[in-house]
DNA sequence: CGCAGTTTTGATTCATCTCAATTTGTGTGG
DNA sequence: CCACACAAATTGAGATGAATCAAAACTGCG
């Protein structure tokens, strides 16, 4: 059997912008995982979905969100290239949020299954697993000081400070990005309205951090974003 | 070797007020595994301890907070008896929180490396970690939605009612209780500053929803809080 | 190439914060 | 057991950051 590193799973074609301790795994290479086309506004899954894998995005990006109740959505996080999301249906069973694809997108599936039984096996299996699930509880933590803290300007320079870093390690420029997303989708992931962004945006670029044309960033001045981040 | 189930652990005698599908295992019952009792003020782990166990609280009340940058505190969570804390220190193999007593208390630990192995060689084991990690993931979600989109009374409302749910699984009374933790920890952990906590305590009683005397709560009207949580 | 969806910007309102004073409760030592 | 001191909670008044409502400008999709 071959042994096929998780990472293969996710990328094409050998790279792996993402460091991580990889399994020895084989099972993947031959079982039922499959790739998945999804186009851009098209959805991976449903809120309400059964559960039964999780997801590894191997090109394009994804937004999770969840409409609450009564028609207000939360997304709960943005996913790109070689980034995992659906953990969050492990819980009950089902996916409690939407992931949609904001562009034309190639998923990896990875049946839940089929992981545990997997890393019931292979100790390095189990450990991927298990830093997959931990990465989230962390990424969920930033996000709730974020939300329970900071002002407006803060979250925003978080976010764009964020992005810029998984932008990085993935090969692309660290200060020159497209947004794939509305200002609304960042509004409600940072719990703000969409004028606030669009005006703290506009700050930013008064006060010389930024450069921004739409959708298109240009990251003038970084420390400038982190000093922003981080006062008070 | 005497089968242990994983409640067996963190509960005195018999009692097993959180159901869950248990595993049954032996390891811990000799291994390394230790009850610690923690007085109120004290702590079980600072942020930046090493991680090498996550807890169970087998009496008493703890809340685990970040103490960020600028001497700003974020309560992450509380934790009652039955629950588990200290996920948080998987990902970077470092708590990034400091857990305290909110009363004296007792605490299983369990050691992580310990669950990891024994995870290894028995399914239930390894899916009562994985519902552990969900849980906290699905927890954390949760959070986000309020920290993210919703005003103080509904906030509050959430919080005594996700109090309510708990204390009564544990055979207490849902509507008659003790908070265990300041208003100041409250608003953190919510999201606002505690005057707004107070008021909106006032408020509630006010409106004939709670009784308020100081740290003792009376929910007078759930279905009222319920809506007040809905409404919008 | 036109139009719907997105973004920007302005004016105003509102919820929550901040600052401040008072009351209430709690733990400690005489 | 009482009294004192300190911490926690309540309440008020005013300031402020972000939301809301509204209009105009942009742009990229079909």
């Amino acid at each position: 059997m071959a042994v096929v590193p998780l990472k293969a799973l996710i990328y094409p074609s050998g790279e792996s912008p993402i460091s991580s301790p990889l399994a020895d795994l084989d099972a993947f290479a031959n079982a039922g995982l499959g790739w998945r086309r999804v186009k851009r506004g098209e959805t991976a899954y449903l809120a309400g979905d059964k559960f039964n894998a999780i997801y590894g995005v191997r090109s394009g990006f994804f937004k999770v969100g969840n409409v609450a109740a009564m028609g207000r959505e939360q997304v709960m996080g943005f996913f790109m290239r070689g980034e995992i999301f659906g953990l969050e249906g492990i819980g009950a069973g089902r996916y409690d949020g939407t992931a949609t694809a904001l562009e034309d997108s190639e998923l990896a599936m990875l049946p839940f299954a089929l992981m545990e039984r997997m890393a019931q096996e292979n100790p390095a299996m189990q450990r991927e697993l298990h830093a997959i699930l931990a990465r989230e509880i962390t990424r969920d933590h930033g996000i709730m000081m974020l939300l329970g803290s900071m002002t407006a300007e803060q979250r925003l320079a978080a976010f764009l400070l964020n992005l810029s870093r998984r932008f990085v390690r993935r090969g692309y420029s660290p200060s020159e990005f497209h947004l794939r997303m509305t200002r609304e989708e960042i509004g409600s992931y940072l719990g703000l309205k969409l004028e606030t962004v669009s005006r703290v945006l506009s700050l930013f670029q008064k006060k010389g951090l930024l450069g921004v044309q739409q959708k298109h960033i240009s990251i003038v001045d970084i420390a400038g974003l982190e000093s922003v981040y981080r006062q008070r």
